[in-house]
DNA sequence: AAAATAATTTAAGCATACTTAAATATAAAG
DNA sequence: CTTTATATTTAAGTATGCTTAAATTATTTT
């Protein structure tokens, strides 16, 4: 039986598991859920009975193929409301991550499929992320590099902001740099790795930090 | 606090009072939940302790100001997204019921408001109830008869279909029985208190207990 | 009005999903 | 390679919301 709460492991180890290209810990994942590690723990050994999860004690878990499916339908469903919020509903980029974190877990795969078709069967959500197809399938992102790894003097367009947290959200709202937003590298400090871009005609400094959490594809011209 | 399964008490006590015009027992109400009356018993205390019902053991309850307005809130919250289903996604009379039943819960105000804007503050909903608006107020029903007391040879419009079940949902499709569908009454039989309508040129005779959950009303010509 | 029947509540128990505190295993430091 | 520190798990307890079975209250029947 896959719960609310199952879902949100299954959805938050999948993202930490592509994070780490490893097994994940159970702090990590508490850390994460912003639960204790024991309630981790205890979750880790339920889901490892119910075939969902691989968890070796005191190492850290995988998803099993069968608890990959779920997690990718999670985030199938978190995708699609994303989008849909946005373009339907003309809430804000900021606003539609905590909405769907809701719905995505009381939405029939019925209701998802006449949300997919009505959208028009889109590959990618308004931060850029692919959206898993209904057989499970992932798009495919290409060509996509962080913009820490830009060049100076290039243009690129803003293909995924990688962070969920509206502050941020916000923050790169306020700078234009939404989706598919066109860039130009200006300059790049060497003193702590900050880059200056352009964006509609003026000029921004971003952290290395924040630059990380931003991917770009160039645009030849 | 105020969790899914509470809300789902509040609204069904509200129905509940208003088919009674009296309070509500624990029975009637576990039977509508489709629970033991042992566990309606238990959550009575709780929504008693909270403020949420007025209850005295053995006899019945009512929710107080507070718990109505939660109970009226739930019910807007079911009723846009039942409108918004059918008008948006083009789920049929017949889905949007059971659907709505989940997503009620997990619809912050900020979405809901959305919502209701798009569909531009309507009064009702797909089955002709009235959707309360956000200051709690009631759209008025009027002029509304049971088309059980509707007169032969006059005519009528569907306002209302009392009736969630998508049993008798979609067998008023098949009749084409809609919301604001027009239909003569051709003839009432004293035997079994049935009814024959003309609807769409066609006839079909309806018995006494379904004619009760369809109001109407007349269209003078 | 007393006995029988029906409705309702209380009691005990279970599953989920947390918590804090104690125990145990692993990793790091000397 | 032992000691210390850190990470992880187990144990015990809590809250919610259900269950069945027993006890209690209310309502009928006679």
């Amino acid at each position: 039986m896959s719960t609310i709460s199952k879902e949100n492991y299954l959805k938050t180890i999948y993202n930490l598991v592509c994070d780490n290209e490893t097994a994940v810990s159970t702090s990590q994942l508490a850390a994460k859920l912003e639960i204790s590690n024991a309630a981790t723990s205890d979750m880790a050994k339920k889901l490892s009975d119910q075939g969902l999860i691989d968890y070796v004690k005191y190492k850290g878990m995988e998803l099993t193929e069968e608890g990959e499916k779920i997690a990718i339908d999670v985030i199938r469903r978190h995708r699609l409301w994303e989008l849909f919020l946005m373009k339907v509903l003309n809430l804000s980029w900021g606003e539609v991550h905590d909405e769907a974190e809701n719905l995505e877990h009381f939405t029939s795969n019925f209701l998802i499929d006449k949300i997919e078709k009505h959208l028009g069967y889109p590959k990618f959500d308004p931060h850029g992320e692919p959206i898993p197809q209904k057989n499970g399938e992932i798009p495919e992102i290409t060509d996509q590099i962080s913009l820490t790894f830009a060049e100076v003097g290039r243009e690129y367009k803003v293909m995924r902001v990688y962070d969920k947290s509206s502050e941020l959200i916000d923050y790169f709202t306020k700078l234009g740099l939404l989706l598919y937003a066109e860039l130009v590298i200006q300059d790049k400090l060497s003193f702590d790795n900050s880059i200056l871009i352009g964006v509609n005609g003026k000029s921004h400094s971003l952290s290395s930090e924040v630059a990380n959490k931003i991917f770009v594809s160039e645009i030849r011209n």
